[in-house]
DNA sequence: ACCTGAACACCGTTCAAGT
DNA sequence: ACCTGAACACCGTTCAAGT
């Protein structure tokens, strides 16, 4: 069975699925392989090694997004959307997150996304300088939040529950922290981001750099 | 030479020199074993695994940061502090940065910057839930940030000086970037970090969930 | 209590040999 | 052109043996 031929993206594909299904440190050249049900040599005639596999992962992950932008709507709302569109990527292939933002991808793939954020902030009113600033903020935002919601860095504050029950955390040393544990301790993704989306849409919108009056 | 007693302390400080010195994936029990002039085996008898041994890089870092606060001082500045202390990580330890900011860390040192942070947006005027959200704000931003200046996530734009002078942006494709590619391509890393802590502070000093005329 | 070598079950990748 | 097994130089960690 599966004996379709070898290939790039058959090679890939099984990457992705066995990083979600064991996380990534499963993967191995050598695991990838039997999961196809080939020697570990064969890979290396369509890959030329291992990172350049991860980076393969990182592009097909990131062109599986639906952005759909519409050059028609309201700058913010065109914001909005791709800032979402990004966000998918940590529900749809959390484990394959801390991936797409930590290989730097030197395809088309990568670029799309860049190209769409400029062309929007440009209609927004900002010029090249501050639409590449603007830009760099939302996307430090972003791949910090995915990072969070991954469970890298988890609220970075290491509030685990058992810590909270525990009551481990020194409310001599920590008054803050042991007073809002159970805040810290649980975060709704969702809400966060929207908050801090907003919160960024926001403080554009009024920037100084940013020309009035453009669609 | 150097036959101090080993200690987790001495192989922690060999695993940091060893990253900045060679990068993150050069760190190997085997290889910090030999640095310190041991046996492989002679690590465990301070360290349970590898996996503890990078929590304790990570915690070293972090707890090495200069945090000085100034409880006087007004919130913006005390925001603002922190934040570049924050940011002096990814100046000291480079190599050691997507150490700290994946490795939830479980003890003080990870608390300690929390509890401040905390701290000085309580005296700014939020109240619990809203501190909350707005640390968990500017710490994606600061991650996200510290990401991209250490290398991982370049300007998460693959616009490589390669890119560029090859021209390989297809100017048709990506009109945006192509026009763009010099700003994207360079980057001063302190100067689009103050920006976004500047624009950050801004929102949030005039954000509603903000009680004013506190100090 | 601390150190250690041998051993086990893994890695990524080169190379030469097959078809 | 594609596949592959053997081999090399590595991994982290367990275990039993030393002091």
């Amino acid at each position: 069975m599966t004996s379709q031929p070898l290939s790039r993206a058959r090679i890939v594909a099984a990457a992705v699925e066995l990083i979600e299904r064991e996380g990534a440190d499963a993967v191995s050249m050598r695991r990838i392989a039997s999961e196809l049900g080939v020697g570990v040599m064969s890979l290396y005639n369509h890959v030329p090694n291992k990172g350049a596999l991860l980076d393969g992962v990182a592009e097909s992950v990131l062109s599986e997004i639906g952005f759909t932008d519409d050059p028609e709507a309201h700058w913010s709302d065109r914001v909005r959307m791709q800032a979402r569109a990004f966000r998918q990527i940590a529900h749809h292939y959390p484990r394959c997150t801390m991936l797409v933002v930590s290989r730097q991808l030197h395809t088309d793939a990568g670029l799309l996304p860049v190209e769409r954020a400029l062309a929007t902030l440009r209609s927004a009113g900002f010029d090249g300088v501050d639409a590449v600033r603007v830009l760099r903020l939302f996307i430090a935002f972003i791949v910090g939040s995915l990072l969070r919601e991954v469970g890298v860095t988890p609220t970075f504050a290491p509030v685990h529950e058992a810590a909270i029950d525990a009551e481990k955390i020194d409310p001599e040393l920590f008054p803050e922290v042991s007073a809002l544990s159970e805040l810290l301790g649980s975060c709704d993704h969702e809400a966060e981001f929207a908050f801090g989306v907003e919160l960024l849409i926001q403080a554009i919108a009024v920037h100084p750099a940013r020309r009035e009056g453009t669609r």
